[in-house]
DNA sequence: GTCATTACCTGACTAAGGTCAGGGAATGAC
DNA sequence: GTCATTCCCTGACCTTAGTCAGGTAATGAC
C-alpha cells in the first residue's frame, strides 16, 4: 500500500472498520474459545494433540517445526500427554536419535472431544440467528477468510532452479498435461530455458503461503523486443484469492520498470480462467506472434512508461 | 436453533465454515494482535489502560466489573501503572472507601500508542490487497461483525416497570416526539397501562446487548380478542441487526402459544422501516380497528395455530 | 577412530495472568 | 455505639507458556 493509498483507506474508514472487526471478533470468538475449548486441557497440550493428528506416527521434530516451538518445551508437553496416556512416543526405527509420536486410543478420543467443542463453539455462534442471517454470516466469513489468506501470500523473485520454482513449473506442466485435449509435452513447447527467466534476461516470481509455494509467473525481457509472460500458474488450493492477477500486475510493473513498452503472452483455449483474466486486465487479442504449438490465443498489452 | 436446524446447518457446511473462520481468522488476527500490541506492555495492563479511557475519572470498582477481573489482580495492575506514572489513583470524594482512577498525560500518550499500533495492525492486513479487494474485505468484515453482534443480543420477558423496560419506553416516546410531524404526547396516545403488558393480560420483551437494554416490544393479549403488538422499538445503535424482526417473531410465537389466531398492530406513516418490516413479515393492511390518534396504518396477520 | 552434528531431554529460570484468604478503613443500618 | 458490609490492598500461592544452557546418545563425514 502506498502512502497515498493508506490515506485513502483511512478516509474510507476502512482502517476503522478493520479495527472494529479485530476487537469484536477477537473478543467474542476469543472469549467463547476459552469457554468452550478451555477447561479440558491447557492450550499448549491441545495444540500439540491437534497437530499430531488422528492417524500415523510423526517425527517429533516435524511436529515441533510446524508449531514453531522450543525443543525443551515440546519435550515437556509430550511428557505430560504421555503421562495421561494420550500419546505414545517411540524411537524412529531408522534413526534412533529421532523420536516418533502417535495418538493412543485415549488420545484419539480426547482429540475428538476437542473437535466436538469446536463444533459447539461454531454452533453457539450460529444458534441465535435465523436461516437467512446464518447464510449471510457464513458467506461473509468465507470472504473475510479468503481475503485475509490472500493478504499473507508473499511474492518474490526466485531463481528458476530453486526447488520451490521447480515444484511450481512441474505442477504447471502436470496440470497442462491433464487439461489439454492434446496432452502437454514440455519438449514440444517453446519452453524458455531457465536462463531466459533469470536476470538479466528475465525473472521468475514465486508466491508463497505459509512457506509453501502456491504460484509462479515468468517474464522474458529480450533486448529490443516486447516483454513476454510465461508460465503463469496458481495451485488449485490457492485459487480465488486474486493471486494470478497479483502476479500478472507485478510482472507488468517490473516489465515497465525495465523499460518495456509492450508485454505479450500466448495461451491455450482450455485455460478459460486465464484467458478471462487477460481480457479483464486490458490485454487485447492479436495475431500469432510465435509458433507455440500449444497456443490458441495471443495477447498483448501496452504498458504505461515509468516516469521516474 | 432447533435440532432440525442444527442438522441443516451442518449439512450446509456452515458449522465447518465457522470453524475454519475461527481457526484462520481468529488465530491470524490474534497472533498479529499480540505481535503489534504485545511488546509495549503486558496485555492485562494494556486492557486496563484502554478501559480507563481518555477522559474523566472512573471508580475502580466499575472498571473492575466491566473487565470482570479479580479485585487483587486489578489492584496490582493499577500499582504497576501507577509506578510507571500512567494513572493517578485517588479516593472518591463522596465515599472514601472507593478509589477513582484517571489517566495522566503520560497515560494518555501510552494509550494513543496502543491506538496507533491497532491502526498499524489494521493497515498491515489491508496493505497487500488492491483497492477492490480492500473494499470487499471491509464490507465482509462489517457483515461478520454485525451478525456476530446480533448473535449476542438476548431477548427476555421483563416487567414493564423494570428500569430497563422503562428506559426503552421513554426512549421510544422521545424518539416519536422527535420524528412525528405532530410530535408525540403519550397522554394522547392509547398507551397501554403497564398492567396490559404484564401477565396474564400481556407481556413485555426487552433485548439486551452487553447488559444494556437495546430494544423492546409489548404484546396485549385481551381475552376473546386478537393479540395486539405495541411499542416495538430498537435503539438507533442496534439497528441493522435484524433485532426488530426477531422481537416481532418472538411476539407472534408467544401470541400463537397463548392461543391467539390473529395479531394486530397500528403504526405511524413516519415509521417507514417499521411499516416495511410489517409488510415483509406477512402483515396485511386493514381498516382502522381502533382510534389511535397517532396511527396512519393498521395491520393484521393470521397466526398458524400451535398444535402441541 | 575422531569429530562435528543432530535430536532430544533435563534443570533452572522467567513473566504473565490469575486465585484466594485475610485485613484495615470507611460506611450504612439499627 | 455496635455491627455487618463494602471496597481496597497485600501476601502467598498456582498454572501456563515459554526460554536458555548444558548434557547425552546416535549418526554421518572424514
Amino acid at each position: 500500500m502506498t502512502d497515498e493509498q493508506v490515506k485513502q483507506a483511512e478516509q474510507n474508514g476502512q482502517v476503522e472498520q478493520v479495527r472494529r472487526f479485530n476487537r469484536t471478533v477477537a473478543e467474542r470468538v476469543g472469549v467463547l474459545h476459552d469457554h468452550y475449548l478451555g477447561g479440558a486441557r491447557p492450550y499448549g497440550q491441545a495444540r500439540l494433540l491437534w497437530q499430531i493428528g488422528d492417524e500415523g506416527t510423526h517425527d517429533v521434530r516435524d511436529v515441533r517445526a510446524r508449531l514453531g516451538l522450543d525443543s525443551g518445551y515440546v519435550s515437556r508437553l509430550l511428557r505430560a500427554l504421555e503421562r495421561d496416556g494420550l500419546v505414545a512416543v517411540e524411537p524412529h526405527p531408522g534413526d534412533r536419535r529421532v523420536r516418533t509420536v502417535r495418538l493412543t486410543e485415549a488420545g484419539r478420543e480426547e482429540r475428538a472431544l476437542l473437535d466436538d467443542r469446536s463444533d459447539a463453539l461454531a454452533t453457539s455462534l450460529l444458534a441465535p440467528l435465523d436461516a437467512r442471517q446464518r447464510d449471510r454470516l457464513t458467506s461473509a466469513m468465507a470472504e473475510v477468510e479468503r481475503l485475509l489468506t490472500a493478504s499473507v501470500v508473499s511474492v518474490e523473485v526466485l531463481d528458476p532452479d530453486h526447488p520451490d520454482a521447480v515444484y511450481c513449473l512441474r505442477s504447471y506442466a502436470a496440470e497442462l498435461q491433464e487439461i489439454f485435449d492434446s496432452g502437454f509435452d514440455p519438449a514440444h513447447s517453446r519452453l524458455p530455458d531457465p536462463g531466459e527467466l533469470r536476470a538479466p534476461r528475465g525473472l521468475f516470481l514465486v508466491a508463497h503461503l505459509h512457506g509453501e509455494p502456491v504460484g509462479c509467473a515468468g517474464l522474458k525481457l529480450p533486448a529490443g523486443a516486447p516483454a513476454e509472460i510465461k508460465r503463469l500458474w496458481v495451485c488449485p488450493g490457492a485459487r480465488g484469492l486474486g493471486l494470478a492477477r497479483r502476479l500478472l500486475s507485478e510482472l507488468e510493473e517490473r516489465a515497465a520498470r525495465h523499460g518495456s513498452e509492450l508485454v505479450r503472452l500466448d495461451t491455450n483455449k482450455a485455460l478459460k480462467a486465464a484467458t478471462r483474466l487477460y481480457r479483464n486486465s486490458g490485454y487485447t487479442e492479436v495475431p500469432a506472434f510465435n509458433d507455440e504449438p500449444y497456443a490458441h490465443h495471443w495477447f498483448e498489452k501496452r504498458l504505461t512508461p515509468v516516469t521516474r
